[in-house]
RNA sequence: UCCGCAGUAGCUCAAUGGUAGAGCGUUCGGCUGUUAACCGAAGGGUUGGGGGUUCGAGUCCCUCCUGCGGAGCCA
């Protein structure tokens, strides 16, 4: 094997045996992730020092570079003596090059590990905050942008990245067309939520709180679209399941009904689920996640529950839910885990849902609107509707409401020129990861997340 | 906005109204296979701010600030 040196050196040999640094053997860059593919030749990683053991004539770093984690010994014997001296002055998270020759080693967590011959210190890093132990979730908070460095918080990033692909292919595979929606917006979109306002050259504008009333026209162009992108609350929230911004995935599809946007919905989460499983396996382990409460999504169909049947059920459970309620978190709770599946709750009472949601034919009381609520008490992943197709019906409910017609009467032209029936829905990108990954607070499964008195950093 | 909890060493937390403590991190020493290594030593404090009760306050009272959990609202 390349790897193997063939220097002598009067120290004496040890494993594979003492390599000269930058001489004799190939020498390659390699991301750790791939050096299982290496095994017997010297690479060069490049990354960060995650954390160190000494044992007197040995020393282990175990090295991170964003790709993975590799544990890297030294030898005393085996290495010059300035190599030893960097090795022990390294400090948790200094930047550094590493060079050395790849070994299996059933003592190394994960099976490969490098016995280092050279150790190039980029930047000795000083008092590094994140210490190996715990730590309060303020002081994380605050140290947001090196908290991320931590495992926990590499595989969180990396599940909401195969996430976030996986939405993005089951749609593209699909011929949706990405349409993304304005984040300054001139009006609110649904009226109720407390938007957040900011200054339009002298107009007032509002940050977005939905993609989907701009979704609707690009619906009409291309038939099947959706955008995905930030959303904003100004709703002073501070509970587990909420962010000031947060990111959400919204289809909206021309001539599709209620029953169709059902069997979407629950294709879209059950095929993301089993990506996830499949495909970040490694992850879910460094998370802890039970897995096994995962499975029951990636199968279909999901329980679909009338709201009236919801309802009465929540009473034979004790709850003092009346018809006409929406429900609260423990009721949510309560009506997924019966399954151990998300269950889709449909035809909500038209007056706790928005204006937009089409009545029930059956009922006009009623509107044709979901909402997907996951188990293990993750909440509403999924809420979505059938959007009124009719001028007339929409024009109504824009007055019921007491929305100013002015604003929406773009909205309206969707109504006006060709009309025709739609349906879509908005998914919370935080609130699935956070349930993918068994977190038990939203804050983790966004990069830099946004909370009440939280701006920074 | 409302209800509840908390603020002590860089970090996580102890401390009947009576001398301010531990673990981790840091520094120094030891150890040739460690797995959040271990062992020994050292350094590290205006107990969130202000006011009050008391011989004496980290501890009790008032007030303000900050954070956390929950409710409402929602994804």
């Amino acid at each position: 094997m390349r790897g193997q040196a063939q220097s002598s050196g009067s120290r004496g040999l040890v494993g594979w045996g003492r390599i000269p640094p930058f001489e004799g053997a190939a020498m390659v860059d390699a991301e750790i992730r791939e050096l299982a593919a290496h095994v017997g030749e010297v690479v060069r990683i490049q990354g960060w020092l995650y954390n160190k053991r000494s044992s007197g004539k040995l020393l282990f770093l175990v090295l991170r570079d964003g790709s993975g984690y590799v544990q890297a010994v030294v030898f005393r014997a085996g290495v010059e003596e300035r190599v030893w001296a960097a090795a022990e002055a390294l400090t948790q998270e200094s930047s550094l090059r590493v060079t050395g020759t790849v070994k299996e080693d059933r003592r190394s967590p994960g099976g490969v590990e490098i016995e280092v011959a050279d150790i190039e210190t980029v930047a000795l890093c000083p008092d590094y905050p994140i210490s190996p132990k715990e730590h309060g979730v303020d002081f994380l908070l605050n140290n947001r942008h090196l908290w991320l460095r931590s495992k926990r918080q590499h595989a969180i990033m990396r599940v909401r990245n195969e996430l976030v692909f996986g939405i993005r292919e089951f749609f593209y595979t699909r011929h949706y067309v990405n349409i993304d929606s304005p984040i300054l917006t001139p009006a609110a979109c649904e009226g109720t939520s407390t938007l957040f306002e900011t200054d339009y050259f002298g107009e007032k504008a509002y940050l977005s709180q939905s993609g989907q009333l701009y979704l609707e026209p690009a619906a009409a162009a291309h038939g099947k679209v959706y955008c995905f992108g930030p959303t904003f609350r100004a709703e002073k929230s501070k509970t587990r399941r909420h962010l000031m911004e947060f990111w959400m995935v919204e289809p909206e599809v021309a001539w599709m009904r209620f029953d169709a946007l059902l069997d979407l919905a629950e294709e879209f989460v059950s095929e993301l689920v089993a990506r996830i499983l499949d495909r970040c396996q490694q992850e879910l382990a460094w998370l802890e996640r039970d897995t096994s409460k995962l499975e029951p999504a990636t199968s279909r169909p999901y329980p679909r529950i009338d709201y009236g049947d919801a309802v009465a059920r929540l009473q034979h459970k004790g709850f003092p839910t009346q018809f006409g309620d929406d429900f609260g978190g423990d009721e949510e709770t309560a009506l997924a885990d019966e399954s151990g599946k998300p269950v889709m709750i449909t035809r909500y009472p038209a007056a706790i849902k928005a204006f937009y949601m089409e009545p029930d034919p059956v009922d006009p009381s009623r509107a044709l609107a979901v909402d997907m609520i996951a188990p293990e008490g993750y909440g509403e992943i999924i809420g979505g509707s059938e959007r009124i197709g009719s001028y007339e019906k929409l024009e109504e409910r824009i007055r019921e409401h007491g929305l100013p017609r002015q604003a929406f009467e773009w909205y309206l032209d969707i109504r006006k020129y060709g009309g025709f029936p739609h349906s879509g829905f908005g998914m919370g990108i935080e609130r699935v990861v956070s349930w993918l990954c068994g977190l038990s607070h939203l804050r983790e499964a966004i990069p830099y997340p946004r909370m009440l008195n939280r701006l920074y950093p």
